[in-house]
DNA sequence: CCATTTTTGATGTACGTAAATCAAATTTTT
DNA sequence: AAAAATTTGATTTACGTACATCAAAAATGG
């Protein structure tokens, strides 16, 4: 049996309710009570039911998620999966609310954080829009005590508690040796489509990208990044224009969301071109893509993981509980033709 | 605020003790009484408070976790996995104990299994052996309305509620189209090293790479399965000497788990042999093996995210509740020299 | 219509913790 | 040493559900 507060009472020759005023840092304990107390609770191995502490409490923990209202379907598959948290939450005693800013604005999202401050929910999950002063505005919100996890995007060198996403340098480097390896020992140009170098995910992509292909292929030569802002028509037009201009592109890696227009524009290439392509995020289109040989891997990672793993981390804070670190890594998911879910 | 049984109570117009009497299917209720209260449930939208409800209970759910007594860093691996889960356990209301049966023994097994259902546990979690004797044990258990989940390994035509492991046949596709690309368009021989066709995983990799290579790479040849009884000095022996039989191998693909010995063979081998080698299951030995080269990918299941789903599951079907799919999904992990872990 | 059985209601206790109140004991201050 | 302040104890209620008991009401059988 699982000791209780009970036992600790016993334990350390006290009454429950002082018990209860050290496990609940309530003022009213001498220093050396207090130890007597904690000691106990270290010697008999007490963990609090988090269970019953809830119950007792009628807690219902209250998030914020923070995400840009970009038109992509990667944040569309991420607000439905924050959607699909908000409609199981009340079974899980959260209370989701969501919370849309500009997109790439950070003095939005900075403001709509300070905002938070003032109505200190019980945790707060956002897509970083990586600049200083969402960092400052992000690092007041930890020293107020409210826990914070960066999605998808993270922040440089902020208190945040917790990223729960892929780390993009390596995705870059994986895309990298996927495609040399792909290409054989073929020798000519890559194309690179990004959809901001504004943003950092995208930043740390193609840096992990360059720095492999320079290390290991050197027969391949990447090509001046094409920014297409994730927007499906100046991805089709940029990429029509680059492959129309240059032919010795023999690859092409799609590190950013625009992959709409990519798409279009490999299929109405010229026939007698075999190119290998690299893109990231699976969706309906990607899907298609790769079953018909258009795209040869996807590099993705799982909104859902993303989304729920963010909010155990957020609850285990909240409740001042560890978090099992292999189980929130959120990782690289590579998909051929063969093993997409 | 989520509706509790008094508000069932109220809707329905009956007493509590009636609600009760619907909720936990105990006897004594008339079969329209019954009706007028699952009805209210229905519409004032109730979800039992499943940890208040444990909390009452008293409820601790004890499980069981069946692996084989199998000397390999997978098997080694996934029971420290479980032990992690023992470790945790109190704090989840759970109480984990491991059975160790020996393996590829169907007898022994399904002896086990009979076992469990005098003991009736809140559920079973194995890894199978695919044999009928098995099958018809498991079946047992759930027909007795015990949970059961397969790990790692299925279980063919049981009435198993889930399966906690990954797509084997596509995880031998997989293998087949990454090799078959890594080799460029070259001809050649490609062993396969297995640990025994009398897996079930092992098996449908097999038939998985197989298929691949055929459909897509008529110019690479499988030679016949080298089965190594993830043995590491039987797979050193057995691929050292087709290694230097033929020298029309140009890769090599590892579905089981004896990956030391055929390490080892590769790096003795004839330094003029450049061999593409994909592995599977991400161990110490594998993991120094694709960072010096001498694998070129690896593929895994994450065995604690196996456990952790496997009791997940458990849980849900003990409390009756229903699982999100994505979650429990298992993925296969494809790991490059730059995206480990 | 009475006796019997079945169904329903009313009520209390328990689970482990939180939170509050008030009294009692202890310490600190004057 | 008395007064004031602080610390501690004892006790109660609550959270939402499970489970048990006993009494009351309704339905059923003869």
């Amino acid at each position: 049996m699982r000791p209780t507060v009970h036992d600790i009472a016993a334990a350390a020759g006290v009454s429950l309710a002082t018990v209860d005023r050290v496990l609940n840092q309530r003022p009213g304990v001498r220093h050396v009570t207090r130890e007597k107390v904690e000691t106990a609770i270290r010697e008999i191995g007490y963990v609090r039911d988090v269970a019953a502490a809830n119950l007792a409490k009628g807690r219902t923990y209250s998030f914020v998620f923070i995400v840009p209202a970009s038109d992509n379907s990667f944040m569309h598959g991420l607000n439905a999966e924050v959607m699909a948290a908000v409609a199981r939450s009340p079974v899980e005693r959260t209370d989701i609310r969501t919370l849309e800013v500009p997109a790439f604005d950070p003095a939005a999202l900075a403001a709509a954080l300070d905002t938070l401050r003032i109505e200190r929910p019980a945790g707060v999950a956002l897509v970083a829009t990586d600049a200083p002063e969402v960092r400052d505005a992000v690092d007041r919100l930890v020293q107020d005590g409210i826990p914070v996890v960066t999605v998808v995007s993270d922040l440089t060198g902020s208190l945040r508690h917790h990223y729960a996403g892929v780390d993009n340098i390596a995705a870059g480097r994986t895309a990298a040796r996927l495609l040399g390896r792909f290409l054989g020992g073929a020798k000519g140009d890559v194309a690179v489509l990004a959809g901001s170098m504004l943003v950092r995910d995208h930043r740390e992509r193609l840096e992990g990208f360059a720095a492999v292909m320079a290390e290991e292929f050197p027969g391949l030569s990447i090509l001046p990044v094409i920014e297409g802002r994730d927007d499906p028509d100046m991805a089709h037009m940029l990429v029509s224009d680059a492959l129309s201009k240059r032919d010795g592109i023999i690859g092409v890696y799609s590190l950013g969301a625009g992959n709409r227009g990519l798409i279009r524009a490999l299929k109405d290439k010229s026939v007698d071109r075999a190119l290998t392509v690299i893109a990231h995020e699976l969706t309906d289109h990607t899907r298609t893509a790769l079953l018909d040989g258009t795209i040869d891997a996807i590099l993705n990672q799982d909104a859902g993981h993303e989304v729920r793993s963010a909010i155990r981390v957020l609850k285990a804070k909240a409740d001042g509980l560890s978090v099992i670190d292999a189980q929130e890594r959120i990782r690289l998911d590579i998909f051929l033709k063969d093993n997409l879910p």
